[in-house]
Formats: C-alpha cells, structure tokens, sequence
DNA sequence: ACTCTTTGTTGGGGCAACGCCCAAACTAAG
DNA sequence: CTTAGTTTGGGCGTTGCCCCAACAAAGAGT
C-alpha cells in the first residue's frame, strides 16, 4: 500500500493531487537515484510505463527533465536515460551575518550556478540599510540566471538569531544587533513578490543542507555549528525539527555546567562557554597571540590552529582535546534525547575536527545510554562554512519537487537558439 | 492545493490510495471535531456533498461511523449527525513493568473499553513466561471484545527499556533484567497473528497518548516522565520522534552534573538521579520512613508526600522544591533543543506536580534562551500511570484512522438483535 | 533475414471525485 | 392549511488519471 498523507492538511485529496504527487515522486526519484530510463523509473515507481511516461513528458514540457544519452544494454532496444534539467529553473540561498550578507544559486541537480558575497558590519548600520544590500544581491542574481534562461523559483534566507515562522519576524538577533525586525515582510516588499521569500535560522538551514536525500543514513541526523556562538539543527525522518515558534537548536545555551563560566546571554554554565570557538582560543593561546585578535580572518586563524596541532604543539592539542570532550558531553546530552544516526559537525568544527574528533567520540560514547545498539556516528561536514545558504538554495527548491506543477509549462523548445 | 505525502514511500499513488486518504480524512475530522453532518463535513473538507456521502456510506458498511441522532437547525431540513461507531473496532495497548503487565482496550472514540492487570515480579521469572501471561491477558481481551462484537485491530506493548525497531528487539531492559528478547517475535508467535503486533518504548507511548490529535497546542510537546527512572518521549509536527533505532526520548541519561552522583547505569550526574523518584524520597524521607519501605504502593507514596506538602512539612517541600529545580534545568536544555510549546509531567511527576510546578516554570524561564518570545507552558498530565497502555492502544488505532479499508466490509446490520 | 528482448507510445476501461439536479423534510409566513 | 424558502442527502453524467493490453521501434544474436 502507498502511504498517503498523514499532513496537517485537513483538505480532500483530488485527481490532481495525484497527479502532483506522482510528478513529484518521479522528480524526487531522479535526484536521489539518479538517471534512468522510463522503463526502470517506472519498475522502481511500481508504476506503469505508460504512466511514467506520460510523467515524464510533462515534466519535459515543465523543462525540469530533460532526454539524456542512449544507453545501450545487453540486450533489447536501448534506453534513453531521462535526467533533471540543471538549466531551468534555480533555487536561490541567502544569508545574513554580522560581516557579511551573500547569496547562492542552485540548479535542480543542487550545482551552485552562482555566489555572492558583500562584506560588511551589520551591527553599525540599519537592519533595513543591510537588507537593502541584501535584496541588490538577489536581485543581481535574478537578473542572472534571467540571462542564462533559468527562473528563480524561492529565496530563503539565513539569519543569525531567533526567527519565530509563526509571526515571521527575527525576535532576537543578539549578535547582529537586531530585535523584532520583520525580515521576511521587508525582503518581500523590497522585492516585488515574482516567488516565495522564506527566512529561518541559519542554524536550521545549515542543517538541511546536511541531509542527502534518499540516503537511509542521513534521515535521522544532529547537526552541531560551531562558531563563537554553538547552534545546529535537528534532523528527524529526513525533515527539519522546527518546533513550536522555529527555535529548536539552540544547543549553545543549554547549561551543561550548572554555576559554570559566565555566558553573553546572561547565564551561567552554557555549552557555548565551553565548546564555542571562543573557549577554545582562549585555551590554545595567550591574548597577545595573533590568533586571538579580532582582525584575523577566521579561515587564517583555523588554518593556523591545524597548523600548530600538525606540529603537535601540546597546548594547541590539549586546547582541542579539552573543547572535544565538551562537545563530546553536550553531544551525548542531545544524543540520549534524539539517538540520531550521526552527529555532523559542520562550522569551526569540521575545519579543526580531524584533532577532536576522538575526544568526541570517547565523550559520546560515555554519556551514551546504549553506545553499542545505538551507535551513533561522528562525522565531519565537507560544506564548510557556506553550509546555510547552500540550505537556503536547496530549501528553495523541495517546493519544487514537492509540487512540480508550480513551474509553468511551456511549449517543447527544439534546440533554442542562443 | 492539497498537500499530497512526503513520506519516505517511493511508490506511486494510485486511484485506491485516494480513497483510503480521503476515508481516513473523513474519519480523522469526525475524531478531532466531533459528530456533524455529511454536509457540514463535506464544507470542512472543501470536498463536495455528493463525495461526502459515498465516503460516509462506505465508513458505515465498515462499521466505523454511524449515524446519529437528528439534529433540528434554525432552518431547512435537519441533518442526521454523523459520528465514530464505538462498538465495532477496537484497539489494545498492554504494559511490561518490574512489578506487573497489564492491558487497555480502547474504542475507535478513545473510550476505555476494557483493562486488566497481573502482578507479577518481572525480576524473579524468565522473560518467556511473563510475556506469556501478556499473553493470556491479551486473549482474554480479545475473547472479551469478540463477545460485544468488535474486533481487534492492532496490539502495541510498552516495554521499560531500549527496545530496537530496526531489529524488532529488547536490547536493554536493565530494570527488567532483561537483555537481547525479541519481544515481537515471542508475542507475534504466542498470540497466531490475527492482528498486527508492535512493541515500542514504555515512554514513547506514554507520549503518544498526550497528543491531543487535532489541538494545535498539543503538536510541538515534550513528555516528561518520572518515576524511579526518568524518561519520556518528544513529540513534534504531531508525530512522534523515535530516532534511528527508536531509542529516542532517554532523557534520565543526559548529564546535567557532571561528576555528580553516581547512576544506577554505571555513570555520574545522569538526570534521574536528581529528578527521579529516589532522589525525591531520599530528601524528603529518612530511612525508617514508611514512605521509603519498599513494600509500599507507589499511589500511597505519593499520596503521603502530597499529604505532608499539604500540612506545609517544611522537609517534604524543600525536596519537591529541590527536585522541581532539577527537572527545570533539565526541561530547559531539552526546551532549548526542541523548542515545545509544551511540556508535559507524567508518572510521579504529574501526581506531586502541584508542589514542584513553580519550580519547574522558574528554572525553565532561567534556563530558555528566549522565555518571553518561545514561551513554553508546563501542564500536568491527567492521565496517570496508564498513560502507557493508553497510548499504545491509541496508537494501535491509528492504523484504522490512517487506513478505514483494512477493516474489513460488511453488509449493513439494520438493528441487529442484542 | 529472422527471432528475441527490451523500450516507449497508443487506445480502451475503470475508479473516484466533481457538478448538477431532485426528492425529502422542516420553518416561516400568508 | 397552503405555499414559499432553505437545507440535506442521494442519483446520474462528466472528467481526470492510472492501469492493462497491444504494438511499433531499435538493437543483438543466430
């Protein structure tokens, strides 16, 4: 039996929905799978090949597929493989942070089509003057995938604090300096509404671009963000965890230590305190020492960091192993709770991982309630720090494989001209 | 539009697929607001009337739905309101503790229809013959709701340990004594496979039984469950969260002291030494107390607590006091995590909960990132200790609401004679 | 050249929701 | 008491979309 929904959707399911539903599963099967023919798409869809193909000429027409190469089997007629269009339509990715707003593109296959970065300070200038410049990097975006013939289909933008998704506003953004500032609305407004604007915590879509759709190992997944701040999100059945307001993950302000350091936010004893990359500077080196000042870049400091710990400088190594074994216990706090199938380690984390990861995961293994039956993998993200608007763009884009019907159908283009 | 599935099925959805989602739509919107009329259901679908009434007729052959009593409105004809048949279908929910095992019937309406209990000292049998005295209980429920002519559509149990849904077995019951027992299989094979048979964590469950399908303040929640261990189990987007091996929601493990007691589980500073039932007694209670004998009732413990509290003894509301901090600070790194909109004390928690609720909701609001904007309300449940096998038959059920057609067709009973 | 195998398309049938119509049942007037 | 007005629930034809069966297309092997 197919699964249907079991959404909040309280709505009858009609003869397009299915038709939707099908267009998506097909579209959603070639991202996680791969090319294929109609034949196979339709052996593994447990559908027919008239079906399919019908299916796949209108996801054609929709330019979101496209004919690829003749493959030719042992035997029988060869197969043409039909494979996502890339050049059509693009999801597009955007963050705000305190020194910099940037934006990505995405094509369907989850390329980068285009980046864009603008340095700035955005504690020293008005939150609509920063989204102001936001809003030009999009557009200038827009405007580029225009000439390449793609059509944006969604903007979700990262912002460093806490978005409540119920009131659509930033509540709290401690580190940018901005409270209760209706990102969402401004951006929309600033824009022209041509498609859907979405903002959520850069945290959350940093842990979105974790998930490998369509791999088993990825669908129940911890994503902890090491930066100054420590945040993440949380990955259940291949959907993000969001919460009541949008504020779930907000692991660096769980107090792990009870009376511990004093913390920014006025507490005491948050894990940030011990595990965020602020600790673990002042343990590896002395105020005067230049990674400790302001000015350096953060990818010299980590550089610098990797460097000392290769040398095996003990301090350096002792800096790493005492921030490991914290990361190792709030990991395990959050483990217990959630028995993720991995834990990645994305932002300072991954950049220096190679030198904590052991600590983590004696910690991890230790504060585990069953580390034998429950393993739960330490793994180290390759996406660095553009993890959230890589999330963003591909954020953007689930709507389309959820409902392939919002992209417009155009009459089969032979061969366009360029 | 209508959100059609996202779920992890990669098959297609076909003609039945929409009238099993449409049926149990039409269900589940009778459960969740109550009786009505085909028309008025027909508007709170968007679906038209004439659909309406071949979904309703069809719920009626399968005994699911029956028609109510008329019901006379300001103008126009009066409608025949519609409602749950809680005669026909039921589903068992069964517990296995220390000291008993026990089971509910419940009817399609949430309505107890039957309950037994055995006790028994889990430690001191092999685990072959208390799951089957389980069994016997089982049967003779099933017997029982065969007699007034329903059927039994499901079976979850709650067992108190890590029990894998992967493997379909009990790796630890440390309070059981009981290692590696794949519970499934012996009950599966005991009980001749006339109905389904799942086997789920005791906490998980008595989560599942707190949701409140269709209240929208009751989606996002966090259980908490104390007893002499803690557990409990996360609710989130209304589904439960069960993690890559189902080991989800082993809160009385994370360590919140580090270094602080020691646990009966090998380690220090794990939350139920702080927050579990023990430590209550032991701060509240010397060691000749009758309320620290363990020959006595777990009710009557607690009774005598609340007694004391009530009498203002100053030695019994410093530890509910003492205690009501602990399970704040912790809520509040798990409120952090998930942000609920509300947390729920079950077990031992929900009986003392008046003495211990200022605490909890100081510590909270000390302890959450973002009090005022996330706010995180504290409810006692009213559910009790059988929470559990409530929430395992509530969950049996839910097989029927998701799906109507496994329950088979019959042909319609015009005033069966009793 | 002929058969065998696999692919992709085409036409007919069936299921299920939709739209429209009508009998039924009751209220509110005249 | 009759008549108009309103709402309910079911019957009939239409439409959308998937399934089944048949068939043309395109090679590989003999």
């Amino acid at each position: 039996m197919t699964n249907l929904t079991q959404t909040l959707s309280d709505q009858g399911v009609t003869h397009p929905d299915v038709r939707r539903s099908n267009l998506g599963l097909a579209l959603r099967h070639l991202r996680d799978h791969g090319p294929r023919s109609r034949a196979t798409l339709a052996a593994d869809l447990g559908m027919t090949r008239s079906t399919v193909s019908t299916l796949v000429s209108e996801l054609i027409e929709r330019r979101l597929l496209t004919d690829g190469p003749l493959v030719q089997n042992a035997v029988g007629r060869p197969s043409t493989a039909v494979e996502l269009d890339g050049r059509s339509v693009c999801g597009i990715g955007a963050e705000i942070n305190v020194n910099h707003v940037s934006t990505m593109a995405l094509d369907l296959r989850g390329d980068v089509v285009e980046e864009r970065k603008l340095a700035l300070d955005a504690r020293s200038l008005d939150a609509a003057l920063v989204l102001g410049h936001l809003a030009d990097l999009v557009r200038e975006t827009v405007a580029c995938l225009d000439e390449r013939g793609a059509s944006t289909v969604g903007l979700t933008v990262g912002v460093a604090g806490l978005y409540d998704q119920t009131r659509d506003v930033l509540t709290h953004g401690p580190n940018l300096g901005w409270y209760d500032v209706p990102v969402g609305t401004i951006l929309r407004s600033d824009l022209g509404g041509t498609f859907p604007v979405v903002v959520d915590n850069e945290g959350n879509l940093a842990a979105a671009a974790e998930v490998s759709p369509g791999d088993p190992g990825r669908q129940d997944i911890l994503v902890l963000h090491g930066e100054i701040g420590v945040g993440g999100g949380i990955v259940s059945g291949g959907r993000l965890l969001r919460g009541s307001h949008g504020y779930a993950g907000e692991f660096g302000h769980m107090i792990v230590e009870p009376g511990g350091r004093q913390c920014g936010c006025g507490r005491q004893g948050c894990w940030e305190t011990v595990s965020g990359l602020r600790a673990l500077l002042e343990m590896a080196a002395d105020p005067d020492d230049p990674i400790r000042n302001p000015a350096m870049a953060l990818d010299d400091r980590l550089a610098e960091i990797n460097r000392r710990a290769h040398l095996s400088d003990a301090r350096t190594l002792q800096a790493l192993e005492d921030v490991g074994v914290w990361v190792g216990i709030g990991a395990a706090i959050l483990a217990n709770a959630l028995n993720p199938a991995a834990i990645v380690l994305t932002g300072y984390y991954a950049a220096v991982g190679h030198h904590m990861r052991s600590a983590v995961e004696r910690e991890l293994r230790a504060g585990v309630l069953a580390p034998d039956s429950g393993g739960t993998r330490v793994e180290l993200s390759t996406l660095g720090f553009s993890a959230a608007v890589r999330g963003g763009a591909t954020a953007s884009l689930e709507s389309v494989f959820a409902d392939p019907t919002q992209v417009p159908r155009r009459a089969a283009v032979a061969g366009a001209v360029v």
